[in-house]
DNA sequence: AATTAAGTCAACCGCGGCAAA
DNA sequence: ATTTGCCGCGGTTGACTTAAT
């Protein structure tokens, strides 16, 4: 029926590895590599399945694995690249070097579930359980149903603030980023909180969208913004119906910023908005998703791609890297593209 | 000290996708 | 065009460990 043929053999071991095995597939996969996997265990003199030696060495065996405990940055991006894939394991795993699918989704069931919910935050939407969220620090009170406005819990050391705003759909949430690693998702009007800095994400109506938050000159270390946003330093963010999204690593607090009228200018409808270290801009991009992966546009497969993304971001100034990933403007769930390639 | 509950983790299972036959 | 076999993925299980009673 075209299923695995070890599946129905018999006579095979299972459950878990002795020493010896381990040492057979090692030794074996170290000389000679794995390459068909259903050949291995009878090279290897293993009486197991291929599907089985497989998995033991992806999830154990491989040279490369980290082991030990997940850092508290690790924790943080997994829970970030969640809120945007998924439960897709393998593609988060391959955002955090040495990790396995496996044990990242064992994290995520066994203890980063549990530390969302007791923030009031739903693991599978990200967003908060309930109405009002309030912090543990005297600084932070519930804030009316009626103002749409959130706190921000914040947890751990400085570096480490979570923000969630509700999402009333009508398609002016404008931004989502990160403030030390971790996303959040900022709503018109939202009361954002960064350490002791309160701030109100604040949409100004008008025809050039301008919206901005108020954080007592908190730096952002890095976001991501909406289809249908733009975003640039010193926390000012641009809005524009057509524009793409952006996933922003590191500093971007000063440096160049386009304006408006820039954008108007160049007629950057179709366009993506970026900003990284000191350097902010922009390129046309078409309808498919992308990654830039190794925090390297030179890495990037598609030529023309790059050399546009290139050219543009010697126009605004100096050399860019690590852009995660980008979604095309009219992606109304750019979860579902995240971290896909061309 | 014994028992139970909760948590963790390795491994299994079945499915879908894909390519070769 | 269909069948077959393999790979990789994600959900789930169950053994083992640790914490709580």
């Amino acid at each position: 029926m075209g299923r695995h043929s070890c599946c129905y053999k018999q006579k095979l071991r299972k459950g878990l590895w002795s020493p010896e095995e381990d040492e057979k597939l090692l030794r074996y996969i170290t000389k000679f590599g794995h390459g068909c996997w259903s050949s291995v265990p009878k090279q290897a003199g293993l009486q197991r399945c291929g599907k089985s030696c497989r998995l033991r060495w992806i999830n154990y065996l491989r040279p490369d694995l980290k082991r030990g405990a997940f850092s508290q940055d690790e924790e943080n991006l997994i829970i970030e690249l969640h809120a945007v894939l998924g439960n897709r394991w393998s593609q988060i795993a391959a955002q955090l070097p040495g990790r396995t699918d496996n044990e990242i989704k064992n994290l995520w069931n066994s203890c980063l579930k549990k530390k969302l919910r007791q923030r009031g935050i739903d693991p599978v939407t990200h967003k908060l359980l309930t109405d009002i969220e309030t912090g543990t620090d005297d600084k932070t009170k519930p804030v009316e149903k009626s103002q749409q406005s959130y706190l921000v819990d914040t947890e751990g050391s400085s570096s480490t603030t979570t923000c969630s705003t509700n999402q009333n759909n009508n398609n002016d949430h404008l931004y989502t980023g990160n403030f030390g690693f971790q996303r959040l998702s900022i709503e018109n009007g939202s009361r954002i909180q960064t350490g002791s800095d309160v701030g109100i994400w604040i949409p100004q109506t008008g025809t050039n969208h301008h919206h901005h938050v108020d954080m007592s000159n908190e730096a952002i270390p890095s976001a991501v913004v909406l289809p249908g946003s733009m975003f640039s330093s010193s926390l000012t963010g641009y809005r524009s119906s057509n524009l793409g999204l952006i996933e922003l690593e590191n500093s971007f607090s000063t440096g160049p910023m386009i304006t408006e009228q820039q954008l108007q200018e160049n007629n950057y409808n179709n366009s993506t908005f970026f900003g990284n270290g000191n350097v902010n801009w922009g390129l046309t991009m078409d309808d498919n998703p992308f990654t830039i992966s190794n925090n390297s546009l030179q890495n990037h497969s598609n030529s023309s791609l790059y050399s546009e993304i290139k050219s543009e971001t010697n126009f605004f100034g100096t050399e860019t890297t690590n852009v995660v990933g980008m979604w095309p403007c009219n992606q109304l769930q750019p979860q579902q593209h995240a971290y896909g390639h061309i």
